[in-house]
DNA sequence: CCTCATTCCTGCGGGC
DNA sequence: TGCCCGCAGGAATGAG
């Protein structure tokens, strides 16, 4: 499932693949995927055909791909959306929604989701940010992420800390199987209020998120089925790094004792009953 | 303003 | 073998 590490390999390879390429054609076939694109279809196809495109760029899970007119293509892939990069003879995709043609008859950009909670929609004048996204917070890894201001916003908030690490106006891009291994390593339970943590406390756990994201991204992010892959079909290896998330019933790392599941928020927690307090 | 439950979606695996 | 149900979960939405 696709969370900042994921988007960020994602990311990286757009940089390398689309970069300076002007696109000619773009095709949709489901219009749930440029839902958040409220004009249509048609006015997405006007936005981006004869356009080049001059970056890319990322905010927490949210991506966005600024174009040479001002505009930007920004995008989420919810649970399961895939960017591929597929030569046009590739067979097509199952559940490819949107297609991109480029004026240099290379590669093609494709838009694959499953699930369909992702999409992308075209924003005006959104190649520096994206109003669709002015909502969302930094994330943990951007330069102008204030350690303090996370720390001091997460110990006013009246609820659990995992929920709060899951609050994209707090802190971007953190998912549920990142939460889970940060609390892991800074051994604090998901279910404490965010209120009685100590400063030392929230910047410890801090500086794990930031870590076990780093450490995600060197690896090409978490790959547990086919539902994430990197622009080029490939998956991410940093299943091998979790401690918690997906281990229930294995010996916790750190002192043997089986790793326990619980329902939190509508999904599954993973911890360690005896290390995380 | 704040917090929290609900909704969207498809494939897969378990139970009977 | 087949059917039903639960589960996976990010973010928008609306209720209280």
């Amino acid at each position: 499932m696709p969370e900042l590490p994921e988007v960020e390999t994602v990311r990286a390879g757009l940089e390398k693949w689309v970069v300076g390429r002007t696109i000619s054609a773009v095709e949709i076939s489901h219009p749930r995927s440029i839902r958040r694109h409220i004009a249509g279809a048609k006015d997405f196809a006007q936005l981006v055909v004869g356009r080049t495109i001059t970056s890319t760029r990322r905010r927490g899970k949210f991506l966005w791909l600024p174009l040479d007119s001002g505009d930007a293509i920004v995008g989420h892939l919810g649970m399961s959306g895939q960017l591929l990069v597929q030569s046009a003879t590739a067979p097509v995709e199952k559940h490819m929604h949107i297609r991109f043609d480029f004026a240099d008859k290379g590669p093609q950009l494709r838009f694959v989701d499953q699930r369909t909670f992702g999409g992308l929609a075209v924003s005006i004048g959104g190649a520096e940010l994206p109003k669709e996204i002015e909502h969302i917070g930094l994330d943990p890894l951007e330069e102008s992420f204030v350690d303090k201001d996370f720390i001091a916003a997460l110990r006013k908030k009246r609820t659990a800390v995992k929920r709060a690490l899951l609050d994209q106006k707090l802190i971007s891009g953190v998912g549920n199987i990142y939460a889970d291994e940060a609390l892991w390593r800074a051994r604090i339970r998901g279910d404490r209020p965010s209120d009685e943590l100590s400063r030392q406390a929230a910047q410890r756990l801090l500086g794990h998120v930031k870590d076990v994201l780093r450490e995600a991204i060197r690896q090409g992010g978490t790959s547990f089925d086919a539902l994430y892959v990197n622009v080029n079909g490939e998956s991410g290896y940093f299943d091998r790094g979790l401690s918690a998330y997906g281990r229930e019933g294995e010996p916790c790392p750190r002192c043997g004792t089986p790793i326990k599941r619980s329902a939190f928020m509508n999904r599954s927690s993973f911890f360690c009953p005896r290390c995380q307090r």
